[in-house]
DNA sequence: TTGACGCATGCCTATATCGGTATACGATAT
DNA sequence: ATATCGTATACCGATATAGGCATGCGTCAA
């Protein structure tokens, strides 16, 4: 078979970490295509391609201003990744009995 | 050019449906390839090879067990996700000025 | 109308997976 | 030593990108 499609799902668009770099940016407010490439150091296509992702997972948006296309945050479509890793939170702050029996016996077992 | 390297990055490896999947399971303790491989329906090879992602960006260990190989949830790995989402929790639930100006911006400028 | 500017797309290449199958390896049991 | 079970890997095929370049389209100014 081949690969998982990565547009149409939040958890691949963020995995991108130019596309990551773009959402940070524009928790400043909106930006045009330019300048978001400009200071994120790539090309426009290449800016826009990754705004077409973001757009198609619903974490950015867009409207025209006159020539230029301003594109926003929506940051909702992360609630469910937030959701999704909160349901980890509690096994990172324990100190497991199994994590611990797991440290205990790599000691002896570790293979080196 | 190419592909951005999914191996050694938290990001790439959550992208992954199936890896998720595993991830999940691993929260009820430790388990053995096979058992991980037949409750989520995919080959031992398959569940073998996420599993080795899953184990190089750290967010599972394993250790031997007799002829067994028992995998362990790590779940402090995903704490950088879960900062980085939480970096945008606060625009997730306002009701934005920008955002509102969108949608209302959208009623008129809507291309359909 | 003609230009210039801002963006989106199409096309093409290289590459990193994902999945499946066959197989090699390590450990335990006979 | 040999067979068997549990896993990891090698290999192969199909495909989805990421990027770069060229180009098409829409908007605004002269």
């Amino acid at each position: 078979m081949a690969r998982a499609a990565t547009t149409s799902d939040v958890f691949n668009a963020i995995a991108e970490p130019q596309r990551r770099d773009i959402l940070v940016l524009l928790r400043g407010g909106e930006r045009p295509v330019t300048e978001l490439a400009q200071q994120l150091g790539m090309t426009q296509p290449g800016a826009s391609k990754h705004l077409r992702v973001l757009r198609e997972v619903g974490l950015v948006r867009d409207r025209k201003a006159g020539k230029q296309r301003l594109y926003g945050l929506d940051a909702r479509g992360m609630r469910p990744v937030h959701e999704w890793i909160g349901g980890f939170e509690q096994f990172w702050n324990e100190s497991f009995d199994r994590l611990d029996a797991y440290v205990q016996d790599l000691k002896q077992t570790q293979e080196k």
